[in-house]
RNA sequence: GGCGGCAUAGCCAAGUGGUAAGGCAACGGCCUGCAAAGCCGCUAUUCUCCAGUUCAAAUCUGGAUGCCGCCUCCA
């Protein structure tokens, strides 16, 4: 089994080996700790949660950072608007982060280190910096000297000489270079400040990330992640930094995911579209969100509307729909944990190898799902012939793609409840929200049983119609009638 | 101005040299009182266009057109 991982660095995929066997030493750039997150957030999230469930499957040993940026002008800003320290402001952010993030089953990584526990370390790093004559000090302000550092564009594939500075944004001219960055930021007076050389200040937005990954992984680690966009300059910069003061290849593998879009449009401030995750999930069920996310390549740009997650929400119905059939069959699912069943016939599809052949191949999780959906047919294919072969082999045979369908849900994330608790909840979703109740709707389903015992399916009909335009569908089934929500 | 990406069915979306996954939607069939669900079948002789390389191209090369991103804080 051979992981390949498309490099930024390189802009090829490449053959995935570890600096230490076995193990894994990953950091993705997490949130600046000054707004709600929003579907944007949730995507490159999303991506690295199953990047590090997957490696974690294949039992690789994972050390997994994800940083909270908790001290930057944006909070500063944010917290003078709202009277609020940053300190509070960023708390409120990071339990806001956890209860979205947590909320669309994603998992805690290793560590969540934040900007402001590792000032002393930052300062460190620049007295490295100064001493090797990477930085210079101007005004309490210290920055980094892009042209001292050979390679400064590597990642991002540019020339300093071919990029227009100052295009957009006037250039202080305190710099050596327009494209020098500040590493450290003298404070104004009512500004945060921890004490320096260099005086009252606080660290530049590209030092933290060096100084954190380097505490909990080291010079020297396997895979830095993050949105496209911190490409240039944020990693960049980070690459120059710490390349410059530890001496060190910084990053081995340069992952980044790709944008979320709105109806076609850029989330921007002006103008004004910007999806939260605690938004979207009043709407939809969140393993909706993540199957719509990962259905898309994680480096493709998604565009997200009604319309699709609506599709795939229709999908997940499906699959969840599936695994309630399954378990009625065999009495429970299997645990994602236990083995499979050794004495069956082997099924002509592998489904569980063809999902680890998708994701093995730069954790392509659009086409993982489709080995999914394609391991769904297959067992209500296995279902539907019980009838007949109703034998201890079929059980065993059905258990075991079962347990593909969940081992694979393990690593997307999705799907991740009990049936019923699925259903339930579509359900109790509605109730809430309309103004109906179970008990409503249940009075209905026995009027229509009475008729058509009664063979009065004229009545019967008319109350299947009314049920369906208050979004409700029913099923026949052999045991009883069910009802469900349309997705 | 510099750098980069994308264009595959009605819609969404995999596929980067060997003859077009999967989902949603539609239609036909089985099942059903009728439905729904599920299954089966059908739905792109073809991958924006043009030229080229090759025994073989959606995949490689050159060109055209269209869309998008980054170069400023951004996931």
């Amino acid at each position: 089994m051979t992981i390949h991982i498309y490099n930024s660095l390189k802009r090829s995929k490449e053959v995935f080996e570890t600096i230490e066997p076995g193990r894994v030493k990953m950091y993705v750039c997490g949130p600046t700790v000054y707004d709600s997150c929003h579907i944007g957030h949730a995507r490159s999230v999303i991506v690295f949660d199953v990047i590090y469930r997957y490696l974690t499957a294949v039992g690789y040993d994972v050390t997994y950072v994800r940083n909270f940026t908790d001290i930057d002008d944006k909070i500063i800003n944010r917290s003078n608007e709202l009277g609020v320290s940053p300190e509070s402001l960023a708390e409120k952010y990071i339990d806001e982060f956890h209860f979205d993030m947590d909320g669309l089953n994603v998992l805690r990584p290793t560590l969540e280190p934040r900007a402001t526990d590792h000032i002393d370390h930052i300062i460190r790093i620049i007295e490295i910096l100064m001493n090797k004559e990477y930085a210079y000090a101007v005004d309490g302000d210290v920055f980094f000297s892009v042209d001292l550092f050979n390679g400064y564009g590597k990642l991002s594939g540019r020339k300093l000489e071919d990029m227009e500075a100052g295009a957009r944004v006037e250039v202080d001219q305190r710099k050596k270079n327009p494209f020098d960055f500040v590493l450290w930021k003298a404070s104004k007076p009512n500004e945060p400040f921890w004490d320096s050389p260099w005086g009252k200040g606080r660290p530049g937005w590209h030092i933290e990330c060096s100084a954190m990954s380097e505490d909990y992984l080291g010079a020297s680690f396997d895979i830095h992640g993050g949105g496209k966009d911190l490409i240039f300059p944020h990693h960049e910069n980070e690459i120059a930094q710490s390349e410059a003061a530890f001496g060190k290849t910084y990053v081995k593998y340069w992952i980044h995911n790709g944008f979320v879009n709105i109806n076609h449009e850029k989330m921007s401030k002006s103008l004004g579209n910007f999806l939260m995750i605690k938004d979207i999930v009043k709407e939809y069920h969140p393993e909706a969100v993540r199957l719509f996310l990962l259905s898309h390549h994680y480096r493709s740009p998604v565009d997200f509307t009604d319309q699709g997650i609506k599709n795939v929400a229709a999908g997940l119905d499906k699959i969840y729909a599936l695994l309630e059939r399954a378990e009625k069959y065999l009495g429970s699912l299997p645990d994602a944990n236990s083995d499979y069943n050794k004495d069956v016939i082997p099924p002509t599809k592998d489904f569980r190898s063809l999902f680890s052949s998708a994701m093995n191949d730069d954790f392509n999780t659009a086409q993982g799902i489709g080995v999914l959906f394609d391991a769904v047919r297959n067992i209500n294919r296995l279902l539907d012939q019980t009838n007949q072969t109703d034998d201890i082999e079929n059980r065993q045979l059905i258990h075991n793609e079962c347990l593909n369908i969940i081992k694979i849900g393990k690593i997307l994330g999705l799907p991740s409840e009990s049936p019923r608790t699925y259903f339930k909840q579509k359900k109790e979703k509605i109730i809430n929200k309309e103004s109906f109740d179970a008990e409503t709707i249940e009075a209905m389903i026995q009027e229509r049983q009475d008729a058509r015992k009664a063979k009065d399916f004229n009545k019967a009909d008319e109350i299947r119609d009314r049920l369906k335009s208050m979004n409700i569908e029913i099923e026949d089934r052999p045991e009883g009638t069910i009802w469900k929500v349309l997705s």
